[in-house]
DNA sequence: ATATAGATGTTGGCAGTGTCAACATGAGTC
DNA sequence: GACTCATGTTGACACTGCCAACATCTATAT
């Protein structure tokens, strides 16, 4: 029983420091971060954590995979409760985007964790890295959401290749970007520039920007 | 005389730290990056530093600073030297799409300092930060290709506008993920992504992909 | 039931770090 | 030549990651 609680010593002492460590990666950064810290929060030991750790990094990539799961979570929610259907734009197009918009409000919202996730522990490698997580990672949702963009004929088949890591490439950078200031200061900018970005990269998958008009 | 050698103590402390922190994060990382190492390698006390900078992290923007002229050099000099024009792409495009070429494989050949540059120390704010950089930052070098787009009749005049965030977006992301391991392993589909990833941005931008048989 | 084994947590310690305070040294100015 | 100030040095402190040795608790076999 490993999630028992308090069942042993301390019950769960892996989940226990891997949540304090991305509390305190979250408010502090991953530079203050330090495993003493997050033993100290949980209140045991420092070494108790080498126990169940490598290493401070090794406990830091447990953190990453951990946000990898909370952003999944946060991009399924999005897509499911998708609102608001602009007109002349084919649902399937709305739903794609939400999942690009969900992906960069995660990331404004969580500016530490995202960086973590992305930055010196590269946690977040091919699907077929760990089985228990693929069905539900980030790459999977967008594969979805891009499959359904193909069903919908809105985007061509043999534009299909590769159309993962092209959208992914945009919204991430973007992310990236806005996470170091680069993107237009007040909040209602920053909305336009990314409604504005997430034209362009169904324009860019499609080969054209698609109406539901033209169909019809 | 800021730059005389050994005029001083030392003579010029404050670059020669800089390039150490260059070095040393380029083949060990930002996470084992020492402030003392770097002064111990220029022949320096510890604390000597602390007269140019506030901080350890201080030190480190430096360096990332010190990154940016280098990108900024590199893409420059990519874009002087475009070779091997596509048939039916117009030459603005081929240019435009070098200097994309060009911010990856930057990315790829100093991983560990790309990432420092935007990282934890935030340090490619917007271009009118430092008037000293900006002349000839990746920014404004983007900015001029994407002019060129519109000189061509390549990218329409009222698509320009953000521009720059939305091209930005694609390349950084895409290195950002080559970096972490995302893309196809081998050279060969890497670099085969990297077109695709280039021509979609074109077509994003424009809102078709554009062709020079087309105009003539 | 009890002994044994292995997993889990603790204490003590070491080398290394960022940074502060106090001190030393040299260049430029009246 | 004395004064001033920038620059560099030494010493110290709290903190860190991590190793070794020791303690404690669970589980299983007899």
């Amino acid at each position: 029983m490993p999630s028992a609680r308090r069942a042993y010593h301390h019950g769960d002492l892996r989940n226990a420091l891997v949540t304090a460590a991305v509390r305190l990666i979250e408010d502090g950064g991953t530079a203050t971060f330090s495993l003493r810290e997050a033993a100290r929060d949980v209140g045991v030991s420092a070494n108790a954590a080498y126990r169940h750790f490598d290493d401070k990094s090794d406990l830091m990539t447990a953190a990453a995979f951990d946000g990898v799961g909370r952003l999944a979570a946060h991009m399924r929610q999005a897509t499911a409760t998708v609102t608001g259907r602009r007109r002349h734009v084919p649902a399937s197009v709305t739903r794609f985007q939400a999942v690009g918009r969900a992906y960069v409000s995660f990331a404004l919202a969580h500016p530490e964790l995202f960086r973590l996730m992305f930055g010196e522990c590269g946690v977040c490698r091919l699907p077929e890295e760990r089985a228990g997580v693929d069905l539900d990672s980030p790459w999977t949702i967008l594969s979805a959401a891009l499959d359904a963009l193909v069903d919908d004929g809105v985007l061509p088949p043999e534009r299909r290749p590769g159309a993962e890591l092209r959208a992914w490439s945009v919204v991430h950078g973007f992310a990236s970007l806005a996470l170091d200031g680069l993107v237009p200061a007040s909040r209602g900018d920053a909305d336009e520039a990314l409604t504005a970005l997430l034209d362009f990269t169904v324009t860019g998958l499609c080969g054209t920007m698609p109406e539901t008009r033209r169909r019809s």
